[in-house]
DNA sequence: CTGCATCCTGAGCGATACTG
DNA sequence: CAGTATCGCTCAGGATGCAG
């Protein structure tokens, strides 16, 4: 994560914008930040091991590692309860939350795609 | 790329949506794909050098092996000259120029941000 | 000029085991 | 319960060279 884009160009800048979005796009582009925060959003708030039982396919490692981001990126908020046995809940933080509209718009784009089939595509050359 | 993801669960599917999302965002996550986007934003065409030019950073490999894929999810259109020498235009779709106001939002969420530093987080327990 | 084939490296991710 | 540590595999992506 962190690589820097574009080099250096005078003529204009039409990805200056692309920098942002690439910013953006990193923070959901683990590999489970998205369902992950699929199961946040509408101020949810869940328990580590009820993202585990959410996501079955999940490790821990991984689960860990896309919650520590996300929370790094101030997308998700960590509430760790001081007892015994410990307990630590997640849930979306505002602007968290306010992603919902742009996935959505997303998804929306996404959808009205031309029916054309993409993963089961054999190359064709 | 092209992982699957969620096992089964059936109480309730929130990332039913999450799946949509990931195939957008996985359309959109290779490493050049914005920065090829935003410079094909607007209608414009270029050819295979131009966008060489462009994006200084980029090798050959990628930015074939990008914009194939991009082809390939209908989001740019290849217009090949059969002339010598050869001469390849790529420009978006229709369906590719809406990505426009989506990603627009994208951005818009990302630089909403609370002016969080990133990196320097310590662990707070 | 446009694009593919090959080799190599490094990041991402999974599985398992261990700790507070 | 909630993580962290380590190992290893897979693959995206960079560099180079060849071809139509």
């Amino acid at each position: 994560m962190g690589y820097i884009l574009l080099g250096k160009h005078d003529h204009h800048t039409p990805m200056t914008a692309a920098s942002g979005i690439e910013g953006a796009i990193q923070m959901l582009e683990g590999r489970w930040k998205l369902v992950i925060l699929f199961h946040l959003f509408g101020g949810k708030k869940l328990r580590f091991s009820d993202l585990e039982r959410a996501i079955p396919a999940i490790s821990q490692k991984m689960l860990s590692q896309q919650l520590r981001q996300l929370e790094q990126d101030g997308i998700v908020t960590r509430i760790v309860h001081a007892q015994i046995p410990p307990k630590v809940e997640y849930h979306l933080t505002d602007w968290g939350e306010s992603l919902c509209p742009a996935l959505d718009e997303l998804l929306t784009w996404a959808e009205s795609r031309t029916p054309l089939k993409r993963e089961g595509e054999s190359s064709k050359e």
